[in-house]
RNA sequence: GGAUGGGUGGCAGAGUGGUCUAUUGCGGCAGUCUUGAAAACUGCAGUGGGAGAAAUUCCACCGGGGGUUCGAAUCCCUCCCCAUCCGCCA
């Protein structure tokens, strides 16, 4: 969420970023609010203050006295519990506001109310496959080499679960050993992380666990959720913590399984593993100094850029725009990668500047030495590799006219070979 | 899952209803002494929010939330976490 004394200073700024986001928020209504609940807030801080008298001097007050004071001391006590109902009910509403309000967006962020507007800003290494065959899609090319098993993903736990099978499962396998060994020789930290996460953590990083848009399956009776995305475990990992700075930046890269209700998704590309439920995914997570944020947004992505130029996967860099943006980032950008099978681009990473919106609900600060007081840190996310999507980002551009898929160099060692070829 | 003991400032650790405005030690910062350093001594120090030009001042915070009371770190309820033991288990 946003600072609200910078909402109450800004107003007109929020209100068009607001716009340009194509976030519907009451921006007004929130600083009314926010001007009363100052208020009652000095109102308290004042009945408080009374009472505090009142009951320190009831110690020192001589016996004879004291029935007179107490009685002082509950008529203040009753007061400061009205204002304090009144504050809370006004803190609730002007709450539910303040986190429809979207972070603030980069200058540079191509100005749009939706994905039309996103901005391709340049091509990976590879070139786009030209093939001198019909390229199969990686559905098809799963059911030929006996790779995936949708029906029995199915059968066990519904539409968009799946088995992946035989040289497939080297493969994805193969994928999250050279996304690490690639991070890890970047300093970056592997975590396997929780696959549950609290509620007040998915929140804190953005995510809302529950009603009829949710994409985040909660587990029934507790106060847990099955995570969307290693984000939200690495974000929480520093909930409520003070870091030194001079221990950032803390550059995190956590493997976890995703899982996603994709409510509301049907009609949209779903075919194969594109839109599942449950997938593995590593993602890159950084906390810095503000001041350094940006750079690391360029470096994650740079870090997205270098695993796909190393696998030999054609892609495009696309810039978000401001309307298409998630609540919390501030600037976003995606690599699509080229999938034959579909003859267009899919998105397969994206990452994310979060400036200090997640950190403030997660009370995440950083202090400087010799400096007083702390500040909050800047959090940011990527995607080092979603194995899904991967897969089929390599499985349709590594297919050969007679069926096999050529395993890409990087993966060979990994993998133990160099061709998917299927039993026949 | 059960039992017991715990959760207090950067760390350690005292504090079972009112001089707690939280003892003390270590560590930190500043100063005295010293060529310099160490030691010793003296002093200063938490986080968040509000008022003020500032000195300053007020409020909240002793794991989270709620309760009892004029008054709670302290008593009660509840949740979370940690330790140890037991049970179960890959």
């Amino acid at each position: 969420m946003l600072d609200r004394k910078f909402i109450v200073d800004n107003v007109e700024l929020v209100k068009q970023n607001c716009k340009n986001r194509n976030a519907p928020a009451d921006v007004d209504r929130f600083v009314a609010l926010e001007e009363q609940r100052r208020t009652l807030q000095s109102q308290l801080d004042e009945a408080n203050r009374k009472a505090n008298e009142t009951a320190r001097s009831i110690g020192k007050a001589p016996p004879e006295n004291r029935e007179v004071l107490k009685e002082e001391g509950r008529r203040i006590r009753d007061e400061a519990a009205q204002i304090q109902q009144k504050l809370d009910q006004i803190t609730s509403e002007s709450d539910t506001i303040v986190r429809t309000i979207p972070n603030l967006s980069h200058a540079a962020a191509p100005v749009g109310v939706d994905d039309k507007a996103n901005l391709e800003l340049f091509r990976g290494k590879t070139p786009i496959p030209q093939f001198d065959f019909k390229p199969l899609d990686h559905v098809e090319l799963a059911e030929k080499l006996d790779l995936i098993d949708f029906e029995g993903g199915a059968r066990v736990a519904g539409h968009g679960f799946y088995f992946l099978k035989n040289d497939v499962v080297l493969l994805d396998l193969a994928l999250q050993r050279y996304v690490l060994n690639v991070l890890l020789k970047e300093g970056f930290t592997p975590m396997t992380t929780p696959d549950l996460a609290r509620n007040d953590v998915l929140q804190g990083i953005g995510f809302i666990p529950r009603g009829p848009e949710t994409q985040i399956y909660s587990i029934e009776g507790s106060d847990l959720s099955l995570v969307a995305t290693a984000e939200i475990t690495l974000g929480g990992l520093f909930s409520g913590q003070t870091v030194d700075a001079e221990d950032l930046p803390l550059k995190l890269c956590g493997i976890s399984h995703c899982f996603r209700t994709e409510a509301g998704a049907a009609g949209r590309a779903s075919r194969g593993l594109y839109r599942v439920h449950q997938f593995t995914k590593i993602e890159m997570f950084a906390y810095t100094l503000p001041s350094e944020s940006d750079n690391m947004l360029e470096y994650l992505r740079d870090m997205e850029c270098r695993i796909f130029d190393g696998l030999g996967v054609p892609y495009r860099v696309v810039d978000t725009a401001t309307g298409d943006l998630g609540g919390p980032a501030y600037r976003k950008f995606d690599l699509e990668a080229w999938m034959p099978g579909r003859g267009d681009f899919g998105e397969v990473t994206s990452t994310s500047n979060c400036t200090d919106y997640q950190s403030r609900r997660l009370n995440i600060r950083y202090r400087v030495k010799g400096e007083k007081g702390t500040r909050l840190v800047h959090t940011l996310n990527g995607t080092a590799i979603a194995l899904s999507r991967g897969l089929i980002a390599v499985m349709e551009n590594y297919q050969q006219a007679d069926g096999s898929i050529v395993v890409p160099e990087v993966l060979r060692a990994w993998m133990g070979k160099d061709r998917i070829e299927g039993k026949k």
